[in-house]
DNA sequence: TCCTTGACTGAACGACCGTTCGTTTTATTG
DNA sequence: CAATAAAACGAACGGTCGTTCAGTCAAGGA
């Protein structure tokens, strides 16, 4: 992930955020102690520390790196399906396998901390906040480009729809990290599938989801 | 909620769980700390922390409030409606007024402890677990209940249904806590009924939810 | 070669954490 | 009312938290 060509510290504030993003993903962003990040790359507190400034600042950091990971794992080859319901279906499909992947062991980062912070005003809420809305918007400009494409029916609600799938990845995610059961992917993956099925013409692929 | 004529120990025991919930709820489980609690409470940390004898079993204590609570505000009055398709509207559509009404300003503790403890294996995380687990299970039986009345076809699969709805209900609880936006209730309502119609008779009334 | 700059360290800070202890106050009961 | 039990207290414990600061060390440019 890190140029080739990045300075010393630039590495180190790699290799940090990549530790940070494990730890936030399983203790969320508070559990995630400076000492304790400190130890588990091997340096000093103060060392640490000074890359970012603040607690609040290496919070922020870490979920701007695991927004990129997002965009890299699901976004970015999601997008190279056509347009249509075919990319649709791909980013749902691609971040269910995100999530379950174990790219990051406890989950995502940015769904635990949208939880955790929802009841704490500032930077950090905020920016989980836009995180999430952005995945709900580009799930309904997707569905509204499948609609376009004449995929979808004229009945189908892209706010609604993508406020939905939005809803079931997030249980899948949460079903899987609480229960350990993987099945919760194939039900969400169902469970999209079936309720797109209500807006397709009938003889209608709904692939390899 | 306390009965009259408890004991002295057990008034203040459940005064301080009110207060808990609270906490919880905005600030989850862990930012429930045993100081402020006493602050808010009016008490010294040393006599407050006697009623539990530990922070877990305070986490725990709190915990089981908050589930009777639920008991109190869905499951008793929602199985006043008859069995089956009435009785399932009923418990989806209490859940989601309880997680709208405020009576925990920072939504459903539970659905927030499952998130905050789910990398934390212990008794906390069972507890949740076993709450959620709980409510599906309740969700898939009312479901099987109303295809035994006739009321949802052979097609309806009791536990897939109940997991999206379970999902749509924990949605609309996450969305409005980190949006603010109360049309997330309506959502998962809409999303519910929607879905249900696949399963019913063409004329069916999907009531008042 | 000297000097600057950036990365990092070790020690310390005040604040808060959960927890323990001994004591004092308050309820309950004979 | 007196005796006993329960409840609440204040002070302190070791530990971790985020943060600050002065100092070390190595790399890079003039």
């Amino acid at each position: 992930m890190p140029a080739p060509s990045a300075s010393k510290g630039a590495l180190t504030r790699d290799a940090i955020l990549q530790e940070a993003t494990q730890v936030a993903s399983e203790l969320g962003l508070e559990g995630l102690s400076i000492g304790r990040l400190a130890e588990a790359t091997g340096m000093s507190k103060a060392g640490l520390f000074a890359h970012f400034g603040s607690k609040e600042e290496l919070q922020l950091a870490t979920l701007r790196a695991v927004r990129d990971r997002v965009a890299q794992e699901v976004f970015i080859p999601a997008f190279q399906a056509p347009r249509g319901l075919k990319r649709l279906l791909a980013v749902c499909d691609r971040w269910l396998a995100y999530a379950e992947s174990g790219v990051f062991r406890g989950g995502c980062p940015i769904a635990a901390a949208s939880s955790e912070f929802d009841g704490r005003p500032g930077p950090v809420k905020e920016y989980t906040a836009e995180c999430m809305a952005e995945l709900r918007q580009t799930l309904a400009r997707l569905v509204r480009e499948a609609k376009e494409a004449g995929e979808l029916s004229k009945e189908a609600d892209p706010e609604q729809l993508a406020y939905e799938f939005h809803a079931l990845a997030l249980g899948a995610n949460g079903a899987y990290q609480l229960f350990g059961d993987p099945k919760a992917f194939a039900m969400s993956r169902r469970a999209i599938k079936e309720r797109l099925r209500a807006f397709t013409a009938p003889g209608t692929r709904l692939a390899p989801l």
